[in-house]
DNA sequence: ATTCGTGCAAAATCTTTGCATTCGA
DNA sequence: TCGAATGCAAAGATTTTGCACGAAT
């Protein structure tokens, strides 16, 4: 697992916007959040984690943090459009950073579920433009495309 | 819930295409298949279901199939290509008729689940050649707009 | 006659929830 | 202090699976 280069960096500068955005709706800012939060910055862009997954995270670095608060904060930040909540159609979700500023899609291998991202802002545009149209307030878009990777076509 | 028109045409002369993907694959027709696939076929553009709302249906019409069985048809008629897998972050899958000549995205609203369907063909486009650049054989692409819709803004 | 598909019930996954306790503001 | 967040275990929801029986080729 990749780690930020420099160490000492250790205030994290961007955690402070996000924890502001707990803070100012009302939420309390608690270890495990914070724990939570960290986890999701800390992680290489293009990279995402199953509630699952995180938890594993959580315990490995020595906070014993429940799964259900996992789960319980997975819901939160994607609610409060923090996270942004993935679906591969593998039967679990998958979370990651939401960064306006570094949309990106992702192409899944049905054989071997290895996902691959890309960036496209045609498709970013196309989202709000299609939304619009249909006086959706968008939050979201999603671009997946599903197929066989070169090692799975054998 | 509409029915085709023109309800003499009994044979489904869409059926038998299916049905010989079934057949050239080495798997057996079957009642419950034909039935589900009969359900699929008549479905109104647009619409999709999930393992629940089939099952619901097939004994609605008084066909007693298997909720084991509705899902192991649903992942067999995927896996096959002949429907498409649509998973709309919602906790379980929904199923539609895969037709390559009329492809559709589908806009979400997060707050009532409400699903509507757009047509895009530089997005159908788009999703074979972004895969193809990463030498992804593509089976389906999925644009997916996530948002609030007119009556859920309030 | 085989082999595959089905039904049933049990199990496996993933996620949510009730309640007592703890902790942040 | 006081309500919100957590942990735990139990419950819910969705999907899969083992096994015996029945059906398709």
């Amino acid at each position: 697992m990749i780690r930020r280069e420099v160490e000492n960096l250790t205030e994290e500068p961007e955690l402070n916007p996000v924890i502001e955005s707990l803070r100012k709706r009302g939420h309390r800012i608690t270890a495990q959040r914070e724990k939570i939060l960290k986890i999701f910055i800390d992680l290489p862009h293009g990279h995402h984690l199953s509630a699952e997954d995180l938890h594993g995270k959580l315990i490995d670095e020595g906070m014993n943090v429940s799964l259900a608060t996992a789960y319980r904060t997975l819901k939160l930040l994607s609610s409060l459009g923090l996270l942004r909540e993935l679906d591969f159609a593998e039967g679990h979700k998958h979370y990651e950073l939401k960064q306006d500023d570094l949309p990106h899609q992702h192409i899944i291998c049905t054989n071997c579920n290895k996902t691959l991202e890309f960036e496209d802002h045609f498709l970013e545009d196309a989202g709000q433009k299609i939304g619009a149209k249909y006086d959706f307030e968008v939050v979201d878009a999603q671009f997946k495309i599903f197929g066989q990777c070169p090692e799975c076509q054998r």
